[in-house]
DNA sequence: CTGAAAGCGCTTACAG
DNA sequence: CTGAAAGCGCTTACAG
């Protein structure tokens, strides 16, 4: 056993040493194209002779090399999926979806983190294009995406996933980033807050800016004139986020409430929160887990990650399958969990 | 804009209306290799001849096939990961960390999940060896990965991380879930529990016999003779979890504390708990979110997800480096973190 | 500095 | 039922 698995000196080529349809040609006295119907399954082989093959096959070792496979055939039977950072929890259930799809249409998963840099973007995006990828999952962190233009028109299928593509005309699947942050901030209002706080991402993020005009759009269907110190866009991590939410608090009048636009601000701000004397009622974008079991429960606007993937992958597919429909917006609405931050009274 | 991204006719070859090389050698009027030169950034090229091609190919559109460059080269730059679940937070660092020592090698990462299941696990497995993925790290589902030898002798670079391979010799990257679960245990033990419950994952997976393995010698060493109720393994879907936590709970003489083999039995036994009248002491294996702001905090025994992943891949990048070292079996420690439920006291 | 020929490991199109 | 030839889009080894 240990000797079978021992490891072997690393050849120069990593193919030189693979036997390929040749060697089992030469090994069961048949030509190329018989091995190559035995391998794939396909008929007009006399048993006698497929046993042959089958036995060279098994003596060699012989793996089929899809590398030399695709570059005949035309499709790689490979999607890929840009996304922002594979340890967000957000993107997990995304990315399961995406797979689930790309599996029961026969592709493997090629997957790459562009840590919310543009550049990065494209280059994994244009690395995949060069692989030949059949299609592209991009959640974008750029918003120009003219350099995929001779990708899209060389028949590379492309769908876009919680934010929209930049510049170009294409797919794209969202959340109702409006709309949820819209409700989150109205059921505040509804609970007696008027002095309402907003910390969000990034403004270049197309999500960070949809649910600021939400939580905009609820304060002025109120009647509620919104104070500049009260809203606060910027980087997620735990620092700026602290900072921003101790300052919030902290004002001559402080906000009564906070909206948290996406899972890694609520999860600063509901750990910041829970070290202050009073209550300040809460609403966060994202579900996140065991928010039921804190105290009081976290309220949250939440949105189907699962559900984003596999309709952007399906819609992929169809692309894949001829479909010819014109490039459609799709968006997917959210659910107001109530669990109990969000229905606090103002204090005091 | 509208019409360069409108979505054009697919072909029967994905590849049929795309320049190659040859494209681009015709219309600069130089040699296939030329251009090969030109677009490896290979010297030997007179900076007008470059310009001529450079012209054609942004003229073109032309993108290498990386597909067909592979097919020469032998080597595809590419690894796989075979994880059980892309939607586990457990999964999310140590794929992100995977990726990022991928990245810095140049490399692009295949992702697929098992589902815990060992045919889905080979079938992937040797999917990713079709499409030559230089090496592959993998959580393994099965105990029997004696498939995986022809691959290993053609010099497949294979990791295993937490959880052993299976009927070969291979490299492999694991926590310490024996010591873990046994500090866990003890620290129970310290505080006053004599009937502690364990509850963990399906017996078939290494890491659930590890960790229960580690708790009977917490027990043993404690001179507790543990009782047959007290373990329970199987599926970790939160109705199996919770129908076990009860019965254990309610038993003429109940445990006092419990011990959760992973993170997901954690989660469903914390939302049991939080549901009774009585305190009982938890520790649980692998840290969560939030853990530190339910009440009490959750004491865990927490593994570090990235370092697994990190160490897992750089070792896989040292044998395709051409390292000859045997095969070896890492251990990385796991750390105690008290936050409040593994320090209550025995109810009662 | 430049390029024609051969070949990577398969599949396609065709002929027997 | 079976197989020889050509070709997918590149790189390698070599010659000029």
């Amino acid at each position: 056993m240990a000797e079978t698995a021992s490891r072997p000196e690393r050849p120069e080529s990593r193919y030189g040493n693979r036997p390929t349809m040749k060697d089992v040609a030469a090994r069961a006295g048949v030509g190329l194209k018989t091995v190559s119907r035995v391998v794939n399954g396909e008929p007009g082989v006399t048993p006698d002779t497929e046993r042959r093959v089958q036995e060279a096959i098994d003596a060699l070792g012989f793996r089929r090399n899809d590398s030399a496979r695709v570059l005949r055939k035309g499709r790689t039977a490979s999607i890929g999926l840009v996304l922002e950072d594979l340890a967000d929890p957000f993107y997990g259930p995304l990315s399961r979806a995406v797979e689930e799809v790309a599996r029961a249409h026969g592709a493997l998963l090629i997957n790459g983190s562009s840590a919310e840099d543009p550049d990065r973007e494209q280059e994994l995006v244009l690395a995949l294009c060069a692989r030949r990828v059949d299609g592209l999952v991009v959640i974008p962190a750029g918003d120009d995406h003219r350099y995929l233009e001779p990708e899209i028109a060389a028949g590379v299928a492309t769908v876009f996933v919680d934010r929209p593509a930049g510049k170009i005309d294409a797919d794209v699947v969202l959340s109702d980033s409006f709309g949820g942050a819209r409700d989150g901030v109205a059921h505040l209002i509804a609970h007696g807050h008027r002095r309402i706080g907003f910390i969000g991402d990034q403004p270049r993020i197309h999500t960070a800016i949809e649910r600021l005009r939400g939580y905009r759009a609820a304060m002025e269907d109120a009647g509620i004139a919104v104070e500049e110190e009260w809203m606060s866009l910027g980087a997620t991590d735990p620092d700026r986020v602290e900072q921003a939410t101790r300052t919030m608090l902290s004002a001559p009048d402080p906000v009564t409430a906070i909206f948290a636009g996406n899972n890694r601000v609520t999860v600063t701000v509901v750990r910041v929160l829970a070290g202050l004397p009073r209550p300040v009622a809460f609403v966060g974008f994202d579900d996140i887990e065991l928010a039921d079991l804190l105290q009081p429960g976290v309220t949250v606007v939440a949105q189907d990650a699962a559900q984003l993937g596999r309709t952007a992958a399906e819609r992929l597919f169809r692309q894949l399958d001829g479909a010819s429909d014109a490039p459609e917006r799709i968006e997917l609405p959210t659910r107001l969990i109530k669990r109990g931050s969000g229905e606090l009274p103002p204090a005091g």
